[in-house]
DNA sequence: TATTTATACATAGGTTATCTATACATAGAT
DNA sequence: ATCTATGTATAGATAACCTATGTATAAATA
């Protein structure tokens, strides 16, 4: 229940990071780093996915690319130049944000120690 | 937009460990500590923590103790036994799902270098 | 003495991101 | 034949958090 919860607000991040060091991806193909790369902790949902791609384009971050592969069709998404701005943006929005928490948890900051 | 969503999921956690810590707080307190740890950045309000508290009482991982000061009630919270466990339960959770996000961020994971 | 700010708890209602479940379709595997 | 993988899509449910508001005591400050 916990973990489910936590992915909230990072979705976006994920995704725009991914596409920025590989440059192309298609929906299923993010769904797959996605598991890969978290060891199978991060599950995608295609529910999540697609909505998200939706959200990202509608927002001018990222372009598409129609290709059929077969009969089959692929959208591949890329950053646009305000993706790549929005990316960074994000990014240290996001790892900032997972200092602040770890250290709320592990009681780093000193000045609450009285 | 970003931060206000990166909460979700992880207070419960925060409460929780601020409770370990302290032996008991009470609302207020707790505002204020999140408030002092995590250097303003994460900014509790009443209409997110008074909800939070009471879904944790009424799961029984954390008990009261009202205590007036002056005419003003104070409201204790403490952790239950249950509540000691799922802290940890918790806590360890948050932590590898920070690592985990850290990790796709960063690519620390060198098995999709490919 | 009037107003602001801090202290202290509470809840109704809105927002919105994610998940569940479902749908359609190609295609390889068993 | 049936299952699994590939590939995109959306309607509806869930639920956490925030906004806004309400009540009340009390200290500060103008």
């Amino acid at each position: 229940m916990l973990a489910k919860d936590l992915i909230k607000g990072t979705l976006s991040t994920i995704i725009l990071t991914l596409l920025k060091e590989q440059g192309r991806m298609y929906g299923y193909d993010i769904t797959r780093a996605v598991k890969e790369r978290s060891e199978g902790k991060v599950l995608l949902k295609e529910g999540s996915l697609y909505p998200a791609l939706h959200r990202l384009l509608a927002d001018g971050l990222v372009e598409t690319e129609e290709v059929m592969v077969g009969k089959r069709m692929r959208i591949y998404y890329r950053l646009t130049a305000k993706g790549v701005e929005q990316t960074s943006v994000q990014v240290n929005e996001l790892l900032s944000f997972l200092d602040t928490i770890q250290g709320l948890i592990l009681n780093q900051n000193p000045s609450w120690n009285g």
